[in-house]
DNA sequence: TGTACATCAGTGAACGCGCGTTCACTGATGTAC
DNA sequence: TGTACATCAGTGAACGCGCGTTCACTGATGTAC
């Protein structure tokens, strides 16, 4: 039945941050679009009013997932080195590699929005420019900012998958992996 | 019908080898049993007769799929520094961007074994372990050549999972980020 | 403000399809004599 | 070396299941009067 606007806003709201969580817990084909909607309360067939495909919806859903970590960055001033510390410690947090389903959607989702292409591969694209770009208007002025930027998100990407990839069968190496690039990125252990 | 030992053998082999490149290049939920089997000129049915399961399956093909970056990297010679850029020269280039199903197994399946818990996720850890334990014997001895080898191979890995996901999108970007880490890395640009 | 009705968000059955796995069967291999 | 036959690697139909997508239908919303 017909529900008010505000209330398919909403729903509308919630397909969206389900399916963001569900699929960066189990990537774009470990996840129906029927058990998304479940988990929103609504029925799979609403999906389609809403969006075009599941690649469309998985696109804006891929958006949706970066709303958080582009905030939480962009609350650091520049040249503040203490705050760009403190982003670096969260992201490389035990907590951060535990909670994949709440995390940045770089480390979650890259690998699946490369064998994508199509709107996926659009969004994940422009969400490692903007964190490029981020990046480097936070960090002291020299001539090679922007490639200081790319070796920084490659080193939290990387080393934030590679802790998650073997936290189950090696929590020493998982741990190991996190303090290192922390460490290496001139923070001090949390 | 019945084969030979050898061609037995060679049909488990071509198995693996099929299921090696296939997983890299699709995931391991992006490809089906059967295509593989078909790919290695085999029908489905065969496949459990070698295997276990899917899950057996693709872990062997994981382990396979290690073979040939861990014999690249055994051939560099302890404190040989050019071999050692050559190498990161090698996994930094842009045709090992461009052939996912022959290139690491890591940048292509480690956030995948990171969604599954059983021998695949184990598979994984150990090659990473590997990676980290060849470049600490390679790096000059210093008191934290162990983190400089987890930090190198976030680095190589990060960075080649981001120029991947940007590639259909931004190929600027995605070469920069091939660049940019190369260059962290020490060695020139090729 | 009250009533009649067009709109349309959401429902759930149905579609064809591919999934992982099983198993009765086939027929070449390779062994026993 | 030649023959009879047990072994078993590989085949392909079949299983139940979940996939993405469509669509006739429902009934509350919100508009026109």
């Amino acid at each position: 039945m017909k529900v008010s606007k505000e209330q398919a806003e909403q729903n509308r709201k919630a397909l969206l941050e389900a399916a963001s969580r569900l699929y960066r817990e189990h990537g774009f084909d470990g996840v129906g679009v029927a058990q998304i909607a479940r988990e929103a309360g609504l029925t799979h067939g609403s999906l389609y009013g809403h969006f075009q495909s599941k690649d469309h919806y998985a696109a804006e859903a891929c958006a949706h997932a970066f709303v958080k970590g582009v905030e939480l960055l962009g609350q650091v001033e520049a040249g503040d080195d203490a705050a760009l510390a403190g982003f670096f410690q969260h992201y490389l947090s035990e907590a951060h590699r535990d909670a994949v389903s709440d995390g940045c959607p770089i480390a979650a989702l890259a690998t699946d929005a490369a064998r994508k292409d199509g709107p996926v591969g659009e969004t994940m694209t422009r969400g490692i420019e903007t964190y490029v770009e981020l990046f480097t208007e936070r960090f002291a002025k020299d001539e090679n900012v922007r490639e200081r930027a790319m070796t920084t998100l490659s080193m939290l990407v990387g080393g934030l998958i590679l802790s998650r990839a073997s936290a189950a069968s090696n929590a020493a190496l998982s741990q190991q992996l996190l303090t290192s690039v922390l460490q290496a990125l001139g923070a001090p252990r949390a």
